[in-house]
DNA sequence: CGTAGTCTTGAACTGCATCAACCAATGTGG
DNA sequence: CCACATTGGTTGATGCAGTTCAAGACTACG
């Protein structure tokens, strides 16, 4: 079903300086010196539009470099063999895609936007030299990775161990924590993804997701219209989170 | 519960070559050359023996290092504020513990010794300038990361879509895998965990486990004595992984 | 040899899945 | 601009996988 090897999406050699985004204090980044930030800048040179719908890579693609979103919105599927599918994460401006591929050398997931796109390629060769030579760079990188391994483990006690309004309202608060990191608002938020994509990260079906939403909002701590949510009762999600059942 | 910030685990000063260890190609020196594996030495010169049920470190020490597991078995734990936990692995020789502790300077999850244990001690500040200095400790560090990434992403797909049967033979088969790789057998193997970790690490409660095993017993996939468990239908196991139901 | 920890098994319950119908929003072609 | 199709979302009714509660058995270790 997703045989296309190369996705249709455009190549830009415009000049993208990190140096001048601003995202640089959430990406990769962080607390260079401007010295480094120059290296940076010329290993980070190539820009790439994916349009909604389209992947960035697929599994079982080569793997040659990072993303870092620019713009847009971005989920991560792995599949089995049998065709089950799982989110396993979803992806905002200044975030990395594509540390997967780093351990075989091949991409072990779909990369798939959300929404039209823009993302910055990071050679993943380049960036390994780079960071040879600056102690900063590396321990950022390295400590990107081992975010997102800490990361996967609350997803896991997410998953192994909450009930389906735990893992809901875990969810949206760390959307929307993530968003507000990115200067929008912390009640507001239009969701990227269907009820779908939502449940498939969440381990929930669709229908569950969207009973929940309702009872939220029902019990008034959601407005929910479609996509659009606005957080009535934030400490009353928090409650939610922290086990108000057992 | 876990209060006590300093394990009582003896340190050893006692000279441990990565060299001359067996180990050497499941763990951080695989293909290193013999001028880096020296350096490797220097670095890697501290043992320490964790008895059973002691832990490593507990979530909220400072990091400081890694550790590459020498001998024994580990189970690592994440806690929620509400007093949940869930098992996000099992440790075997070869394989690293401590990655959670780059993101924050702070370990994230409890690492517990399941059998009388020997760890050795990778510093972490060592470790970052050695692998500036060598290329392929530096690449292979960090794809010792990113496996972990992916293994995360399988583990996450175990628990967000798959049943209970599916879940316990893909751990069973994970297990024997990675026992095999160390030379044991591929079909008799001796759990060192609990029902209850099994339950934790898989997202069921201890019962359902118990029941699974049996279950299996009952179909001749397996054999099951308490903790001694023999694999009678490898590809059986095999198949219900793949989704033999839906 | 007794006590605590672990494991098994049964019976009843429940949270979420499944199946299914319907509704709303968006897009498309005439 | 309207008829129609498509995709995504909501809601209800029913079923079941796995949990919960409980009792007993096995094992290990002082």
């Amino acid at each position: 079903m997703t045989q296309e090897t190369a996705p249709p999406s455009r190549l830009e050699a415009l000049k993208v300086a990190c140096s001048a985004c601003n995202l640089r204090e959430l990406c990769l980044p962080v607390g260079l010196s401007d010295d480094e930030m120059m290296s940076l800048d010329d290993m980070v040179s190539t820009r790439r539009s994916v349009k909604r719908g389209e992947s960035l890579f697929h599994a079982g693609d080569p793997f040659a470099a990072l993303y870092a979103v620019r713009t847009g919105f971005f989920k991560t599927v792995v599949s089995a063999s049998d065709g089950r599918e799982q989110v396993t994460g979803f992806q905002m401006a200044g975030e990395l895609i594509g540390l997967d591929g780093i351990s075989t050398d091949r991409h072990s997931c779909d990369a798939v936007a959300l929404e039209d796109s823009q993302v910055c390629m990071i050679p993943y060769g380049q960036l390994e030299s780079l960071s040879r030579e600056f102690t900063l760079l590396q321990h950022q990188f390295h400590k990107i990775m081992s975010r997102e391994i800490v990361r996967d483990h609350g997803v896991m006690l997410l998953l192994g161990s909450m009930r389906a309004e735990e893992r809901l309202a875990a969810f949206l608060l760390n959307l929307t924590q993530r968003l507000q990191a990115r200067g929008f608002s912390a009640s507001a938020l239009v969701l990227r993804m269907t009820r779908e994509e939502i449940g498939s990260y969440l381990g929930l079906k669709l229908e569950t997701v969207s009973r929940t939403f309702s009872k939220f909002q029902d019990e008034g701590i959601l407005e929910v219209k479609q996509r659009d949510i606005r957080i009535l009762d934030q400490s009353a999600l928090q409650r939610v989170v922290n086990g108000s059942s057992s």
